[in-house]
DNA sequence: GAGTTTGAAACT
DNA sequence: CAGTTTCAAACTC
């Protein structure tokens, strides 16, 4: 941190600025940001939060870190893009509209990473009925419930977020995917076609650049073509009830075929061009589906539409100040990951878990299914609850960013039902992104539950199952680019779950309760935060994931919209140094185990989840809020390292650190420990979870077979093979194998030697464990060998 | 509401 | 990387 940072940053940013106002659409190119940054051709910016504040200065310098997304000035002189640029002329209001008011250059760019409400109403709508979709959505959900396994790919199965302002889904919900799954076999089609262009080669000229990129997102002309006839012929919901397989097939093929592509595009810098013309494409395919949606509408939806076509003239007059009373304590999400995803893939990473490869692998990971039913359900249950006149759907609410489509693609409804999906680059670049990151677009569904308003209440439901599986569930790309406000806030909590909270509420103190009842009527979480810019960890809100609201007393807050690129380089940079930082605290042992284990586990009961890193409390006992653990009412696990834990949503008889010392004073303890932790592994069945101390015993001396690769094991403790559990004669290694407390306990010598033992099978199991989990992929290479190393030092602690 | 305690996060 | 500092929430008075 110095002044010549500072200099050089304002420097590179004025510079980014004077390329601006190409015409090209901000959100479409901002991945490519992170590209370059990736890539080297331009160094990080280093945030000096010190140097920060109100100033105009620092404002200027926010500001111009948010416009300084264009795309160079040589990716856009790119014969590619100059012809791009020529094609698929703007014809349409909807395009017009929206993109002017992206592309004004005067204009301070409008947030795009964070979608914003504020950017869906500038765009002209049309309107899919909601009840069109809920109704579709009922179908999935018996689906889901009947046969979930059909779901190949949770990261299509994405839960349409139901808010009873339904304004997050009016303006996300995207019915084109009606059309993606109408024409699977179209796209299966260019999908293979792809394959032979990328073999061919790949010419920058005309006609090839053409094809590709119709190949690539779908021929706009086809797909209005397709929904025309299908509005026609009154398919629309008929349509949701395609095969899921056949989905599957065809987005799996595409999206890697995609991805591959998107790389090559890349690296010839052409992508940019390619995403314009695509954003073009967007525009006439927003306009045709809206025409194809407004038939449909009138066939099949009189009284929705009336109401629809209301909310839209309101809407296009803007007047309709999107979610009303309802966005009160809304906030939106940051949606970081996504972009990672994105740049991820664009990468094409091969080391990533999040790869689209991975993706279609793990996607059926059991657990996800699981987690994906839960969601579903609870998904559904909020469904049902919205009331009718407010589940009316944007349909034309196409993003033209990629950010925005992540946005869209999250709450979009499951792909296999009526599943919202863009055509055009919102559509692929989403998919990629959703491909890329398939978990996240289902954990970050934890939106669609009702106990996870906020992340507040994650934490306090922990003890939920529901909840517990959402807390689980926020995965490192759990923030992907979701304006998830409404929901967040206004989803309902069933009559029993208030009624805890009130009673939790009587029990707290007043500046407690006061602060409770802040937070239960604003139905968001509020941070105080003074010194910290709310761009650390302190700080709940950004820790969480979400932008401050003004509601929050924070001072000299930056975790604002519109320091969104600020908000983005700190979290960079925090998950830099810990890829895990912005992964929920809470995880669930289901997520980390097997069917088997998740079955005989009781996910009813507060042992069902644990804290990721565990806790570190000394004096709390674990009987306070200053535990992490207590506050997310979960019992301790292994992982901690409390000192005389007495916490009551799982306590074990004797605490971990206390018996790491016993075991350092007496090793002769150890054999024994050793033999009843295998005794126990080799048990047929785990005692029941809901006793209080199974938590820590059942997940320390959990088998690792158990434990992996299909869950988001991401944490630490135990992952250990069971060869190693099985090497009696070396207690230290079961230590390290049953306790995250090693590194009390493990005499040097003894680490040292079992190093020299094994090398690298400790190393290799640990990075299988990271790189088999499908929630949280890493985010960058580095980070993944980064990763890999912190999990190794961890083990060796 | 002010002050204290606490433990996580950040820093050195 | 262990120790220290900073920070904000939790808590007490």
């Amino acid at each position: 941190m110095n002044e010549k940072h500072v200099e050089e940053r304002k420097r590179e940013r004025a510079s980014t600025r004077k390329g601006r106002g190409s015409g090209v659409a901000y959100g479409a190119f901002f991945p490519l940001r992170w590209l370059f940054k990736k890539r080297g051709k331009q160094p990080l910016p280093i945030l000096l939060l010190d140097k920060m504040d109100r100033t105009p200065e620092a404002k200027r310098i926010a500001a111009a870190t948010s416009s300084s997304i264009s795309s160079s000035p040589a990716v856009q002189e790119s014969p590619f893009s100059n012809f791009l640029s020529n094609l698929s002329p703007l014809n349409t209001a909807t395009t017009a509209s929206y993109t002017q008011t992206l592309l004004g250059t005067n204009l301070p760019t409008p947030p795009v990473v964070f979608t914003s409400p504020h950017i869906n109403l500038q765009r002209e709508t049309s309107f899919l009925e909601r009840d069109d979709i809920v109704e579709a959505g009922s179908e999935v959900y018996k689906e889901c419930n009947t046969n979930i396994v059909q779901v190949q790919n949770p990261s299509f199965a994405e839960v349409q977020l139901c808010s009873p302002s339904g304004c997050v889904d009016e303006y996300l919900a995207d019915p084109v995917e009606v059309d993606s799954t109408c024409s699977a076999d179209l796209r299966s089609q260019r999908t293979n076609e792809v394959p032979r262009l990328l073999h061919s080669g790949f010419a920058p000229g005309k006609e090839s650049n053409t094809e590709v990129c119709d190949i690539m997102f779908g021929s706009p002309e086809n797909e209005a073509v397709l929904l025309s006839d299908q509005a026609e012929k009154d398919l629309p919901l008929s349509s949701l009830e395609m095969s899921q397989a056949a989905i599957n097939q065809r987005d799996g093929k595409k999206t890697e075929e995609l991805s591959r592509f998107i790389f090559e595009k890349v690296k010839e810098s052409d992508v940019n061009a390619c995403l314009v013309s695509r954003a073009q494409n967007c525009g006439e395919n927003a306009a045709k589906l809206q025409r194809a949606g407004c038939q449909y509408d009138e066939k099949n939806a009189s009284s929705q539409s009336r109401h629809s076509n209301e909310r839209k003239k309101r809407v296009q007059k803007g007047l309709v100040k999107e979610g009303g009373q309802n966005e009160r304590g809304i906030r939106r999400h940051l949606q970081f990951e996504a972009a990672k995803a994105y740049k991820f893939t664009i990468l094409g990473n091969s080391e990533s878990p999040c790869s689209l490869t991975h993706d279609a692998t793990n996607s059926r990971s059991p657990s996800i299914l699981t987690n994906l039913k839960s969601l579903a359900s609870s998904h559904f249950d909020n469904r049902a609850s919205s009331s009718p006149q407010d589940v009316s759907c944007d349909t034309s609410q196409f993003p033209s960013s990629p950010y925005e489509s992540f946005t869209s693609a999250q709450i979009g409804v499951n792909s296999t039902t009526s599943a919202p999906i863009h055509s055009g680059i919102g559509l692929h670049l989403n998919r990629i992104s959703r491909s890329t990151s398939l978990s996240s677009d289902i954990f970050s569904s934890k939106k669609s539950t009702r106990y996870l308003r906020m992340p507040e209440q994650m934490l306090e439901h922990g003890s939920n199952n529901i909840a517990t599986n959402s807390n689980t569930m926020k995965p490192p790309c759990h923030s992907m680019l979701v304006d998830q406000e409404a929901a967040l806030c206004e989803v309902g909590m069933s009559a029993s779950q208030e009624a805890d909270e009130v009673e939790e509420l009587n029990q707290l103190s007043p500046k407690r309760k006061r602060r409770k009842d802040a937070y239960m009527s604003e139905g968001c979480k509020r941070c105080n935060c003074r010194r910290s810019k709310c761009l650390k960890l302190y700080c709940e809100c950004f820790a969480a994931g979400v932008y401050c609201v003004d509601s929050c007393a924070c001072v000299n807050c930056y975790n604002k919209p519109e320091f969104e690129d600020t908000v983005l380089d700190i979290r960079q940079q925090i998950e830099a140094r810990n890829p895990l930082a912005f992964t929920p605290k809470v995880v669930d042992n289901a997520i980390d185990s097997s069917p088997n284990f998740m079955e005989e586990q009781d996910l009813t009961t507060p042992s069902s989840a644990r804290h990721k890193r565990g806790c570190n409390c000394k004096k709390s006992k674990c009987l306070k809020r200053y535990c992490e653990c207590f506050q997310a009412k979960v019992g301790c696990s292994s992982a901690c390292r409390c000192e005389g834990c007495k916490n009551t949503f799982g306590v074990t008889p004797e605490p971990v650190y206390d018996r790491a010392k016993r075991w350092e004073a007496h090793p002769a303890e150890k054999l024994d420990n050793v033999k009843g932790a295998i005794a126990c592994i080799k048990a047929p069945a785990f005692s029941s979870a809901s006793s209080s101390n199974s938590a820590k015993i059942s997940q320390a001396q959990l088998p690792s077979s158990q434990l992996q690769p299909s869950g988001a094991h991401y944490d630490i403790p135990y992952d250990d093979t069971p060869e190693i559990l099985k090497e009696t004669s070396n207690p230290t290694k079961v230590v390290k194998a049953s306790s995250p407390n090693q590194k009390r306990v493990s005499p040097p010598q003894s680490r040292s030697r079992l190093r020299e033992r094994s090398p690298t099978g400790l190393r290799s199991g640990r990075k299988f464990v990271l790189q088999a989990m499908p929630s949280f992929p890493p985010l960058t290479p580095h980070r993944n060998s980064k990763e890999g190393t912190n999990e190794i030092e961890n083990d060796d602690k």
